[in-house]
DNA sequence: CTATGGCACGGATT
DNA sequence: AATCCGTGCCATAG
């Protein structure tokens, strides 16, 4: 049976094709790096081209000109997002990035690349470039606790630059995700962390108080003791502390993802973004890049020499070439099929979530996958898988699972915090129930209780009486 | 007596 | 078909 390698349909051909792609549209794009190099070393057939780049922006591409990014149209309505696959393989080009400049240290290479990395992407846009050898040395030199352990002096003695340029990169690498990583001591990851916080969502006045002046006490689950110093009940120090064991990590190192704060989910993946969202300009009507990442897209292709090597094959080996020739471009048909549904489905979910990307948690609109998958005509199951185990960079630098995207509580779940945040006494569930149902979101008693849980809110009685002044 | 958390059920989602 | 989520009912703590 003869492979149709020019055909270009969209429809799956076979029901190995089928398969395949269902397989890859689950996989991230790190994960799909790894796979990819792995055929390209067991099938002779398949062969990597070289690298197309915007001639412009040097931005890699997947075809060749110019990036979408600097070939836009002028007039653009801003409500449609540029959407392009951008084919970097991300833990690769760490390197590259740094490159330029000499390397400061050998073990910055593979052994713990993974948080380094990960951290590193968050930053590249800000990061001067002469600040970077400063950025890898900082992120190269943390624990498995993601803290730091050696000095900012001694960086900064080793580079020969003024002190306040090495906190500068530092305070640039605590406030990415896992915010506080690269803090000196638990102590000061917490403050970075409470800081980050108290951006999205209110925090105890007191805890600021109770991290920095009575971190022993908090370890020591000394709440009587607390609460003494602080000047308020035992109650409410225990409250200060469960918010504190609940909302922030004093280990930013064994990082959690996202915003949740459930057990230690030790997901050894850190991840690496799938999709990059980011903005053109400041203003509100910007339009909204998004880059798909995706491993090695049109740079793969079928080694011709091979297709020419194949008619000659002995006899002996031509069955088995001719299995590679088709497994490398079954392979590549399913890449770009998988590539073809996320940049769809991309397309369309940035328009609906164009807000929550802008403005932040209280935006979110409940979308399903389900009404996502009818309007783009896919099966929810592909929907489904392709969202899954992926991750997705907001314009402000936090990497946020894509499924979040699909968070059908969450604004709701804002509002709350916010009502409480405001609050001036203590307001029962059955009356937040209440406040709620008036801003449009009906929700039985019992729901307030289950979204005050997941966000680690203690119930009215223990929450404090009255906001507790204290010099900020 | 009121406010909450636990358990379990049914419907929506995946 | 399996799972998750919102909700109602009931026991319990304050």
């Amino acid at each position: 049976m003869l492979l149709q390698s020019q055909t270009h349909s969209l429809r799956p051909l076979t029901t190995a094709h089928l398969a395949q792609t269902m397989t890859l549209l689950e996989l991230t794009s790190a994960e799909l790096c790894q796979k990819i190099e792995a055929e390209l070393s067991s099938n002779p057939a398949l062969e990597l081209a070289d690298q197309i780049r915007c001639r412009h922006c040097h931005r890699r591409l997947a075809q060749t000109g110019l990036c979408p990014v600097c070939s836009r149209p002028p007039n653009v309505a801003a409500e449609q997002p540029i959407v392009f696959l951008s084919p970097r393989e991300d833990f690769r080009t760490f390197s590259d990035r740094l490159t330029g400049e000499d390397l400061p240290d050998d073990n910055l290479m593979v052994a713990e690349e993974d948080l380094p990395a990960y951290v590193l992407r968050q930053i590249a846009t800000e990061l001067a470039a002469e600040d970077r050898p400063l950025a890898a040395h900082i992120l190269t030199s943390l624990d498995e606790d993601g803290l730091l352990t050696v000095t900012l002096f001694e960086i900064a003695h080793f580079y020969h630059v003024p002190l306040s340029r090495v906190e500068n990169v530092l305070h640039m690498i605590q406030r990415c995700e896992p915010v506080g990583v690269g803090s000196e001591t638990p102590q000061q990851a917490l403050l970075v962390q409470l800081e980050v916080l108290a951006e999205t969502r209110p925090v105890p006045p007191l805890a600021l108080r109770a991290v920095r002046e009575a971190m022993d006490l908090l370890s020591r689950r000394a709440y009587p003791e607390l609460g003494r110093l602080l000047g308020v009940t035992t109650a409410q120090a225990a409250y200060i502390a469960r918010f504190i064991s609940n909302n922030l990590n004093p280990f930013p190192g064994r990082a959690h993802w996202g915003e949740s704060h459930d057990s230690p989910d030790s997901n050894p993946t850190y991840h690496n973004p799938d999709v990059i969202i980011s903005c053109l300009s400041q203003s509100p009507e910007t339009q909204l890049v998004v880059e798909i990442v995706a491993p090695y897209a049109g740079a793969l292709r079928i080694n011709p020499l091979f297709r020419e090597a194949l008619a000659q094959a002995p006899a002996e080996k031509a069955d088995q070439w001719q299995a590679h020739l088709e497994q490398a471009g079954l392979l590549i048909k399913c890449i770009q099929q998988r590539n073809h549904t996320i940049v769809r489905l991309m397309q369309r979910l940035v328009v609906l979530q164009r807000e929550f990307i802008l403005f932040g948690d209280a935006h979110l609109s409940p979308v399903t996958r389900a009404s996502l998958a009818d309007e783009l005509e896919v099966h929810e199951s592909t929907v489904s898988r392709a969202v899954s185990s992926k991750a997705v960079q907001l314009p402000n630098g936090r990497i946020v699972p894509l499924s979040k995207l699909f968070d059908r509580s969450l604004h709701i779940r804002t509002a709350l915090i916010q009502i409480i945040s405001q609050e001036t006494q203590p307001l029962s569930d059955t009356h937040i129930a209440d406040l709620l149902d008036k801003r449009g979101f009906p929700v039985a008693r019992r729901t307030v209780a289950k979204y005050r849980a997941m966000e680690g809110i203690l119930p009215a009685r223990f929450r404090q009486p009255r906001p507790v002044f204290t010099a900020k």
